[in-house]
DNA sequence: ATTTTTATGGTACGGTCGTATCACAATCGC
DNA sequence: GCGATTGTGATACGACCGTACCATAAAAAT
């Protein structure tokens, strides 16, 4: 046999093959001689890899999450040395809208699986619905955690701000992704509601 | 020549049938020989009334928004012979959310014509952008109108309120649609933030 | 050195899809 | 009545798509 090769970082490669060519065309469009080519490989080794399509759109999909959460983390974590409840709250949901390629193509394709899960009970079963369920609960937490710092102004309950955020933020993401609105439009309502959030200071 | 039939009324029963079958395979996985069983028609009668599938998609976008216009309007008129800003724009905001058969339908669709104008760009030229600005600026108005008759509480903007709602909207609409929200709780939300505009009484 | 296993390429098969073609029925203008 | 026009059916074509099959090169195991 050939020389020996790391199967997870070539499932990685082909995966992000994938993400480039449905990025560019569709994730609708996308065939397994568009991954191939994409990839430089041969549709054979695609087929390797992953045994059939489904396979391959699900770790794509798994994939996708995967890098745009470490990208999240990278951004709060530049966010400063030790960011305030506001700072990383405002580094989440700024880093959630799509105002540069990478974040655009990731909501772009979020959006078409979260579409294709509807119809789709293969995807509709994956745990890709956890992690909304995880930012929610993220941005709960500080919140509480800035209104135990007594950051916030009064009548705020946590939960509630949290969703109306995710909401307002996937809601103005798509917004940005159809060109209907401009990011900056957009990260100017989103830092209204936090000026309402927290005491101004 | 036969029987001399209605073109405008043929047209709207295979668009319908498009939608029936698309709402219950996805948009993406819908052929005209699929939208032709589904109206009962031979396949040739589809050529006949639209000349390709393009033409017939975007028909059927056409149709879609026309009838849930429709259906918004009924649903303002509902709410009382002369109903309040809030009572009108409570109408609208929840005939927006995937609550039924039919606005399901209509959010699931649009999100997936949405996300395939991205990249189609016969899609993305349609007026089917034009439409949420419309929703916008009559919202806008809404707000306005409660502003002078002094129903709002202060520093409020009517503009930037009316994008927060509609992104708000939007968001929970299509979390609504995955299954990872209730109606009820995307309702209650929606209420919070009109009790924050609205002044109580 | 030979066998066995892993990786890769090429290619063919069956199905489906959008579209085009051919045929014909039914009705209106004359 | 007749030719022109419009509606409808059946079917064929070419292209693609996902998958399966066959071959083979190369390294590891013996």
């Amino acid at each position: 046999m050939p020389k020996r090769v790391d199967h997870a970082q070539r499932r990685t490669e082909i995966a992000e093959a994938l993400v480039r060519v449905a990025a560019r065309r569709g994730l609708h469009a996308v065939g397994m001689r568009d991954v191939a080519a994409e990839a430089g490989v041969s549709l054979r080794l695609v087929q390797y890899y992953f045994e059939t399509k489904e396979k391959l759109l699900l770790f794509g999909l798994q994939h996708l999450t995967e890098r745009f959460g470490e990208r999240v983390a990278a951004r709060v974590r530049a966010a400063g040395s030790s960011p305030g409840p506001r700072a990383v709250i405002e580094a989440l949901l700024m880093a959630a809208l799509p105002t540069d390629d990478e974040s655009r193509t990731f909501h772009f394709l979020y959006t078409s699986y979260a579409v294709l899960s509807v119809t789709d009970e293969a995807l509709a079963a994956q745990p890709f619905i956890a992690n909304p369920d995880a930012a929610e609960d993220t941005l709960t937490g500080l919140l509480r955690q800035a209104q135990e710092a007594d950051l916030t102004g009064p009548g705020i309950d946590a939960r509630d701000e949290a969703v109306s955020l995710l909401a307002m933020s996937a809601g103005l993401g798509t917004s940005i992704l159809v060109g209907q609105r401009s990011p900056e439009s957009a990260t100017a309502i989103l830092n209204l509601h936090l000026n309402r959030i927290f005491r101004v200071g």
